[in-house]
DNA sequence: AAGTAATAGTATACGATGTACAGTGTCCCG
DNA sequence: CGGGACACTGTACATCGTATACTATTACTT
């Protein structure tokens, strides 16, 4: 806490020993530029990084879980984009998802980083805030809109995490997605000759109902599933509170017969 | 492939060498039975419990990474609930999910395994199998279903990651989640006095409005929120998607302005 | 029946990882 | 000007996946 809202310490003016050599901000901003070349962190490759020994980051930061959140917060400085309460928000609520996709995505070690105790770091802080003001413009109660917040979260940490994963696989195995899905494909086709029999609803699902246009030609298949997952999910789950805002706070939660 | 879908092969018959002393199920089973206990799996830990080198298991299986998406698979035949298609087919996924959410949060290690190069196992294609089937009784595209039900494995793992981590959390570090939560809010009162200033709306979205009546005793406040996440975030995925059945296969995707 | 080649399982080893522990030199304050 | 707190270093340990070299066992060929 003191750590990731930079509150001033004891420990910041005059002590005995030598000087400090590092601040924990050079520390993070290192760890952070570390992890996005290798896709993770390690105390010893930002030890090298800073030119110290690993143990001497140990009196900037107790452990590398803390090390983590503060880099995690960090990043989320980035999404601060601004944008007007009130006009369209639905489209900022889009907006704000996809942006923290690509957060996560350019910075995949973040996922690493649960939920179960979160951060509660300023940054993050402030992302959660301007998206619950878009979305509190609606006449919903805060329980149901925390939960469906929670939601949200899921959608876009799954998301980010299933791009993430494709690109890291095809890093380092070295096999592109193509190759990989006809690899696979075939195998398949090999080792189960009666899929389509056994598993016909799934075949079904695997139409192809559209126009393959593909809208961004750099990625890979994984990549425009997943965000077109995401968009929607999205429409889906808005579609679903604006409509609950018109029932306004009664039977949500069981739907018994 | 061969091995999920547990092909006849080249290697089990009459081959030169020493018999085999064990088997791919048996080493499967060891694995899940250790992973459940140590929250982890390790060649080491495997081998020992089969009172075996770690590097015998190589001859079965190619790697660790091999190894998880078996056990991963493995674990799917634990869902198998047939129920009939058609009868209140919203109860069923309801029900669906929230099985396989109890399913991942008692094996947690199988979180691990990637949605970017599918396992494609038989036990996971027949839990699949088997919530299409409910889905597909609506009018719903093949392209747009594909979508929402990527969402709703999204929404299923990231419920389930964070209820398995808040129990994690607390088995590790000793601290149980209300005094955490306690320690946390003490914290941050401390270190960010003018919290409630600077950020309104989350401070609103955390106003309780609901009877804290906990139905499941049990379990900790991550867990029941998490799941009450999940039903709402189910509810309006559902509505959202019969709505959008009545629209039929139109502008799905993009709502421009 | 004997030799050959393939295999199963073992032993050892390497390079990572986080971090505990003890030591060394530096600086503030009494 | 001394004493104690402190920053940083060096070494060490346990843990991990798995490469490599070896031994012992078996089937097939002759």
């Amino acid at each position: 806490m003191r750590l990731l809202w930079r509150s001033p310490d004891d420990r910041d003016r005059r002590r005995p020993g030598p000087k400090r050599r590092l601040t924990v901000d050079q520390i993070v901003t290192a760890s952070i530029s570390v992890a996005d070349e290798n896709g993770d962190v390690s105390m010893r490759a930002v030890a090298e990084r800073l030119g110290v020994t690993p143990m001497a980051l140990y009196s900037y930061v107790p452990d590398k879980e803390t090390l983590l959140a503060l880099m995690y917060d960090s990043i989320h400085a980035d999404v601060s984009d601004p944008q007007r309460v009130g006009a369209d928000w639905r489209r900022a609520v889009v907006t704000w998802a996809e942006e923290l996709v690509d957060l996560y995505v350019s910075h995949p070690w973040a996922l690493q980083v649960s939920y179960a105790r979160p951060v509660l770091g300023p940054h993050e802080q402030v992302m959660l805030e301007r998206l619950v003001a878009h979305l509190r413009s609606e006449a919903i109660p805060p329980g149901l809109l925390r939960r469906a917040v929670g939601m949200l979260l899921h959608a876009v940490r799954g998301t980010a995490r299933t791009i993430a994963e494709a690109r890291e696989s095809a890093r380092t195995s070295g096999v592109s997605e193509e190759e990989w899905w006809e690899e696979v494909a075939g195998a398949l086709a090999a080792a189960v000759p009666d899929f389509a029999d056994r598993f016909p609803h799934t075949v079904w699902l695997l139409t192809d109902d559209e126009a393959a246009g593909g809208d961004e030609a750099g990625d890979g298949y994984v990549d425009r599933q997943a965000r077109a997952s995401l968009r929607v999910g999205l429409e889906l789950l808005l579609d679903g509170l604006v409509a609950a805002a018109g029932l306004t706070e009664s039977d949500h939660g069981d739907s018994a017969p």
